[in-house]
DNA sequence: GAATTTCTTGACACCGTGTCAAGTTGACAT
DNA sequence: ATGTCAACTTGACACGGTGTCAAGAAATTC
């Protein structure tokens, strides 16, 4: 684990995150990363044991130089719960497009690769528990809509935020970032709160 | 195209069916198929020259049988534009477990093929048609929210109503079709209809 | 009963992943 | 400068799944 062998570990996985942040993930064989890295195919053997591990390696490194966890937890600040629901979703919903060239291609070796699943599945419950955070403060402040469980409101609110959402209406319907964060805010308010305030 | 030929490539549909609606797409490979048709993997490519192409006939032949066309129109009958909202929301959320495992496959196969994609979209366009007939029909009776143009309105309802949002609450959520259909619904109505009504 | 369609068996090519072996390059220590 | 070790290279191969081709058997149809 020499300096070099970190860097050229380094400058995989960033070619990998860049490779699928411009092009769908079965157009990013373990040969086009390697190549883009600049070394054969055998030798990012020599890192990664197989394509899962090098993707769920690369969901770390992002993890690392994004710190999602410092975006969220500023959600947490927010005094009601109200405020502290909107402040979620919207650092949730700012970060998905940071993630969604790996995530997508998490979700597509998903079907196939349980560890690919696993990764991917660990990252989705951890937005599931800032979910239920932000569900927890809205009882706290009896805001909740009263026919709601804290189970229910969480299953719906992570089900709003969703990844494949976020693709739908941004990549599909072609909605601007800041469309989709408005809309997705008004949705996740509504369906939660109470109607009367 | 005799008796026989058209006899065993329904066999064929109705296998590929079952077969997916039970186990995961990619654990229905063409072998698998051909195996429970009882016929030789060759022989399936008598009548259907690739794996994507299979899929797209599967789905024309579920289609036929369980009309989903006709389940839609009956929400077209409803009277008012809040009635006609909640009737499709219904009538689309009770087929989409019908078409599921169908669906699912064609999904998984659109990251590679462009037919497979080009027959989930078309499907996904007749739902999306759908969608903005009932906003039609809430601006008709001015109750659509005014902040919302009806393209907004329409992708928003399309996206709420998607078969992924479906399965992350039935599936992944656990949640009953009875509970996803209460919830959905009302969901589509606070996204989409006057805060004041 | 002969012609034709349907299906079978068995072989092979392709692609992408993953493995193995043998050899090259370069850094560093002594 | 020489030997050692890690990083990397080239080239070969196995595997699984899809799709193709050819030759022959079996069933249907007329």
């Amino acid at each position: 684990m020499s300096r070099k062998s970190e860097e050229t570990r380094a400058r995989i996985l960033q070619t990998t995150l860049d490779l699928l942040q411009s092009g769908s993930p079965h157009l990013t064989r373990i040969s086009d990363i390697a190549k883009a890295a600049g070394i054969s195919r055998q030798a990012l053997y020599l890192h990664f044991p197989n394509r899962a591990e090098l993707l769920v390696a690369a969901t770390k490194y992002l993890d690392e130089k994004v710190n999602i966890d410092a975006s969220l937890a500023e959600s947490r600040a927010a005094s009601s719960g109200m405020m502290r629901l909107d402040a979620f979703v919207r650092a949730w919903g700012t970060h998905i497009p940071v993630i969604y060239g790996v995530g997508r291609a998490l979700m597509a070796m998903s079907d196939t690769d349980a560890e690919a699943r696993a990764a991917w599945d660990d990252r989705m419950s951890a937005v599931r528990h800032g979910c239920a955070a932000a569900v927890n403060a809205l009882i706290r402040d009896g805001d909740l809509r009263p026919d709601l469980t804290d189970d229910t409101a969480t299953d719906l609110l992570w089900t709003i935020l969703s990844v494949r959402n976020w693709e739908a209406l941004t990549q599909t319907c072609g909605w601007t970032q800041d469309a989709y964060l408005a809309e997705i805010s008004r949705l996740s308010r509504g369906a939660l709160t109470r109607p009367d305030r």
